[in-house]
DNA sequence: CTATTTTTGCAATACTGTTGCAAGTATTTG
DNA sequence: CAAATACTTGCAACAGTATTGCAAAAATAG
């Protein structure tokens, strides 16, 4: 059966060409896509509402996750941990290509603990490191 | 001599209201500010392209360094560590208060070292921590 | 197939960020 | 110190990004 349907089945979702389409770009891509990416390649087939509604409902349903960055935008990748409704555990390094752009996760990479001052509980932890990535070593 | 003045010629910018106020803003804040806070502080004094424009100037300078975020949102935090024009070396870890929303430089924890995949190579990293801060304890 | 629930598109609106340019301010120079 | 120069600011216009309510359309449940 077919992956994309499976996922949605799984949170019980409706199932719709747009989650249908959104989904597979998120599948079929490499790297991780901003809603700008999403905007591009779907464009006239759906409104930019829709685009915005489908990331947020994703997002919730723990089938992607966002990446942090410096600038303004936000990157969605897919979760590959099993990741549940509320309940986030992607705490893998996400690497951002400074040559050709490309944010990937490091899916094997876990992000590494850290002693924090006294007083501080650490709940969660993101790290997101720079530099040049496989293909364009 | 003034603290907000020394930095500024430090920097060889010249003195004006607006550089003034904002620094000391940043000097004066405990966390880390966005766009969108220093407005709201200087409202009616500066306009809104010229706040940009002096966070740009600040950053390029070394004076202040970016904090990523996951909400399209970029935060500013003034730099401890003597960076210089392009070439910033804030590698603190940064934490994210989920009680309070501040947003805390935690300038003496050095952002560790990760194993990255054969032919990844690293060049800058940041982590950001959420959890609870030492006052929402 | 019909009833119910959910999702979508549209329109309106608000927020965010960028640029060119003329006027204003700060700094340098004599 | 005043004039000349260099730099910064505010404004206006514009482009891009995000949110909401609501009616129409589509999907699911019965
Ligand atoms: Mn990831
Ligand atoms: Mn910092
Ligand atoms: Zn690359
Ligand atoms: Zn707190």
């Amino acid at each position: 059966m077919n992956e994309v349907l499976q996922i949605l089945k799984k949170n019980s979702l409706s199932v719709t060409e747009g989650r249908k389409k959104i989904l597979e770009l998120f599948i079929a891509s490499e790297g991780a896509l901003a809603h700008a990416d999403i905007e591009k390649q779907t464009s006239n087939n759906f409104d930019r509402v829709t685009v915005y509604r489908t990331l947020q409902t994703f997002v919730e349903k723990g089938i992607i996750h966002q990446i942090p960055t410096t600038d303004n935008s936000v990157l969605y990748a897919l979760c590959r941990h099993n990741c549940e409704q509320g309940h986030h555990h992607d705490n893998h390094v996400h690497f951002i290509c400074s040559n050709c752009d490309k944010t990937i996760c490091l899916d094997d990479v876990t992000v590494p603990q850290v002693k924090l001052p006294e007083g501080f509980t650490p709940l969660q932890s993101a790290m997101v490191v720079t530099g040049i990535c496989l293909d364009c070593a």
